[in-house]
DNA sequence: ATGAAAGCGCTAACAG
DNA sequence: CTGTTAGCGCTTTCAT
């Protein structure tokens, strides 16, 4: 036996168990009753000729592929397995393929991929997008399909949405720098438009104005969500006339890269200054000092994700949309 | 304008446009000669109706659905965005779709992955076998979808293979090792049979004895390939009767919990124990003191599999199988 | 250079 | 409970 796949198809198994291909169909999706006795030949006839289902026959007669694609801005981004971990255990549970695609943040990728998840008529689409808002995202994938974006929302009603809420978390951030004494706070966001960065700038600075501190411009700067970018903003709000005594960053990368720039200023950490991530990357409880950071549930946020997709494709497109905000937590450590 | 996504078909195209559908698909995969005018009154239709090819049915009728599979065992282990990531590059740069799935190293997912994927028609798969045999999945896969196996191959000349060397690597570490004192010298290992752990134990084996080493039966230990599994083998060894003055570990995240163990144990790194991993990955230079460690150039394992996979598609299944090799190095950081 | 007809493998609609 | 017919949307013969 050098090979464990037959060619047979539906025909083969009908002719071998003396029945037509409606029945051996319906035998094996349960769609329509069977006899006991005519199901069991189908299933011998099946298990003898080896028989799988051609599923992009199925597809393209169904229309339902049973296929779901989760687009995320970069796979290196240790955040995007966690919410892949979560989105893969709910759907393959109820029969679904997910399966996780990669646009590098560039908009044009998440073009390109949207519209070859329509062509290929995916039943499903879960997307954190980067550069693509979601009026546009809704355009180019149609009502045909399911969307569930991850991230803030844009005030409409037509897309389900899940969030982390960023501002529990924050806001504990704050308070419990606060806590320690800080009184000038400096936050690091990604760059203008992109990512979580401006949603959570803004929470920052909603919880620093409720405790009644104020803010520099010079202690707000802006990079990408790498160690580099972290490095660099953090290295320019240190450069400041008077530099704060803590930064808060957009994510757990940058708040790395400001450890590199605090360092490299000669200040320890956190006497010197304190440093809060956002994400709690695994990474996170890997670096020394361990970084204090806020968990956005990433794994929750793809259950919630999935969940609200199945929901979706259950109750069709004119269902009012969901939009989940899961709450998040400070995780205190090392760095603050 | 709320719906960008249009149901025309290539029927409705070719009505538009005043030809037949034949000429339609064949002025768009330029199969056939279709005459400048002809095709620029397709272009102008497909354009105004916003024409998507359906590309289930496109996969149906041409068994062909430009759809690459990789299959992973742990899209959290950050060695693999690496390997996807030159996959990604390599492949779309071609036209092909290449996604992601996960098994989380379960065989029987790897089992149900790879079925699933002959059932829908992918052209070829990529796979990190964690538990599967070459000779298993060649038979689960049959041989129409053409694989690529990320790893030791098995001796046969029927199945490609892409993997590093990682005996250059190891050689390098042992080497170094020795150059700089070191007489006695452990190894962490993954579960027998289970992912790279073994070769790699043979490959230290190898270079040990090359360079006239002992070896202790008490300095080896084996674990799965987590920061725990690092830890729990790491103190095991340290408490062995006259404990090794250095480790060597099958992946980064099992030498990462090897240095917990060591700093448990009261040991400094590298003075007292010196600490080398294999991977390269993200976090080793993330790690406090920073990891020295065996590059395994994943992201050139990705590209070698999609250019491998790419000549056994055009090649076809008779051509003989390419076992590739790709050189390591060793990467000197702080831990050794 | 183009069209007509057939059919990829399956399931839905329509019968009994 | 089962079968017959039709057709998902496209590409491939085969014919001109």
């Amino acid at each position: 036996m050098i090979d464990g796949h037959s060619i047979a198809g539906i025909i083969d198994v009908a002719a071998d168990a003396g029945v037509s291909p409606t029945t051996v169909s319906h035998a094996l999706s349960g769609k329509r009753a069977v006899s006991a006795k005519t199901r069991l030949k189908i299933q011998e006839s099946v298990a003898r000729l080896n028989y799988q289902p051609n599923l992009v026959a199925r597809g393209l007669r169904s229309q339902r592929t049973h296929t779901i694609a989760l687009l995320v801005a970069d796979i290196s981004n240790p955040y995007y397995p966690e919410v892949a971990s979560g989105v893969h255990d709910v759907l393959t549970r109820d029969g679904y393929l997910p399966f996780v695609c990669n646009t590098n943040g560039v908009a044009e990728a998440e073009r390109t991929f949207l519209a070859e998840f329509v062509a290929r008529s995916v039943d499903g689409i879960i997307m954190h997008p980067m550069a693509l808002a979601p009026a546009e995202i809704r355009f180019i994938v149609g009502r045909r399909v399911p969307v569930v974006i991850i991230g803030e929302d844009d005030g409409s009603h037509s897309v389900d949405f899940v969030r982390s809420d960023d501002r529990t978390g924050i806001s504990a951030g704050v308070s419990y720098l606060h806590d320690q004494g800080h009184r000038s706070i400096g936050f690091i966001s990604g760059p203008v438009g992109i990512g979580p960065g401006d949603a959570r700038l803004i929470s920052f600075r909603l919880a620093v104005a409720a405790l009644g501190l104020r803010t520099d411009d010079e202690w707000i700067a802006r990079g990408p969500y790498t160690r580099d970018g972290g490095l660099d903003a953090g290295a320019r709000i240190l450069a400041s006339s008077t530099p704060p005594t803590a930064i808060m960053c957009a994510n757990d990368l940058i708040a790395i890269g400001a450890m590199d720039a605090a360092r490299a200023a000669g200040l320890a950490i956190p006497s010197d200054i304190a440093i809060i991530g956002c994400d709690n990357i695994g990474i996170a409880d890997l670096v020394s000092p361990r970084l204090t950071t806020i968990d956005n549930n990433a794994r929750g946020v793809g259950i919630a994700c999935a969940e609200t997709l199945l929901l979706r494709i259950a109750d069709g497109p004119d269902a009012v949309a969901r939009h989940t905000a899961l709450p998040t937590r400070l995780v205190i450590r090392q760095s603050a």
